[in-house]
DNA sequence: ACGCTGGAGTGAACGGTGTAAGCAACGTGA
DNA sequence: TCACGTTGCTTACACCGTTCACTCCAGCGT
């Protein structure tokens, strides 16, 4: 790779960026179904075939966006994590709490990370979108790993566990050793309700009891850190 | 009312149904960006102009969509309690895993009722979608009050619960009378766990390590029966 | 039995979308 | 300087939601 530049390279890639941070801010500011090619286009002053030097499709523009994204939300639970003090606890807290306030501060972005997936938009092991996901695993999944060698919670021993998950945490153990079954389970049971208590109100589906789901977050904070041997502090 | 639809109104209705129908097996067979007023006219051998004599606009159209599939999985939901026992446990168990098979079976239909919000699409009080999905909701409410008054499980005292949610709980409970706060706030923690174990599975998002997720739901259920102080029965 | 009314459905049209093809202009390396 | 690859534009096509003017016919009152 050249290490400086061509004046070219440097445009194209100035053209690119402009052309996501264009999407993005449509997409916050009118939705989904405004990230349109020709509304970016117009945006930037240009037609929107010009694009298609950018972006192969409007498909691989939102899957563009997605992995943006994801790397904007991983840059912010980072920043929450390094903000509080080396103690894991603290950091899972921080984390949790930085993943909530993301989502409920984006929520359209949340939508479209973690909401139904979208036909046509698949992102295969190996794919920029998917590694992007995988670095904002990493964020829990680090933490965890550091809790489970500093202070090991509870855990099922590998026989209480269902043969079937124990096939296919197999797999991914793989990729994640170190711990056992029974703390993969644990994260990923803990990973479902967290993602759970965040989509739900950013989605609006307490909605019918609640307008702010804050304290019953909190709460759930309360009960996962209990499970996991560790103090709850409030925010 | 007429108790004998007239000749005019029973095509009226049957047209209706036939638009609803259509633009459901468009969703399942390529999402929701097909479910289209041209392709369902299409589909019906008519134009699309013509589908306005039924629907007010393409939004309508997706609202009255929701309404008929939460009325769908309600329907589901209430025929799995029934083929149970009189059991509240056992009902309680059936209703959750009749809610996760669905959503399995009907991924599609599931991201339109509990996936991001469509912007455009809201479901003022009253309306409805607002109706059917109270009435989805109604079936899990009502087997937790029944479960109350049978046989209460702990929660906390009123001056235990944040006092911004009893603030908040205290007009729902104007609709949802006779449970203490503590109790409603158990429900809803049930309620925000339930859904994110399904939605979690059913958009994908636990993908990263498993296929199936099944151990993993019933682990949450068994967990979720602890807290209320009932037996856990696997499938 | 007749005529009228109102609802069902059509065709054309407007502005929006994604996308393909061909063409003019311009930076870049020989 | 000159050829070339890149850039972006114009044009064009098919699809979308939606409106409007229009035809047609079932069903009603007389």
């Amino acid at each position: 790779m050249a290490a400086v530049p061509s004046r070219r390279e440097r445009a194209r890639t100035a053209t690119a960026q402009e052309i996501l941070a264009t999407a993005r801010a449509l997409l916050v500011a009118s939705g989904p179904s405004a990230v349109t090619l020709r509304a970016i286009a117009r945006e930037m002053g240009m037609t929107a075939p010009g694009l298609y030097r950018y972006v192969a499709s409007h498909e691989d523009l939102l899957v563009q966006l997605i992995a943006e994204l994801y790397g904007e939300l991983t840059a912010a639970l980072e920043r929450a994590r390094d903000a509080v003090g080396p103690d894991v606890a603290a950091r899972l807290l921080a984390v949790s709490r930085a993943f909530r306030t993301w989502g409920l501060a984006h929520r359209a972005e949340l939508g479209l990370l973690f909401g139904s997936p979208l036909p046509g938009i698949d992102t295969p092991p190996g794919s920029e979108t998917d590694e992007a996901g995988r670095r904002f695993g990493a964020v829990f999944l680090g933490l965890f790993a550091e809790l489970w060698a500093q202070q090991p919670f509870p855990v099922r021993a590998d026989d209480e566990i269902d043969p079937r998950l124990v096939d296919e945490l197999t797999a991914w153990r793989g990729v994640e050793g170190g711990m056992p079954y029974g703390a993969l389970e644990v994260f990923l049971h803990c990973w479902v309700r967290l993602y759970g208590a965040v989509v739900v109100e950013a989605f609006g589906h307490v909605g019918f009891a609640l307008t702010d789901a804050e304290p019953l977050f909190e709460r759930e904070l309360a009960v996962l850190g209990e499970m996991l041997g560790l103090p709850y502090a409030p925010p």
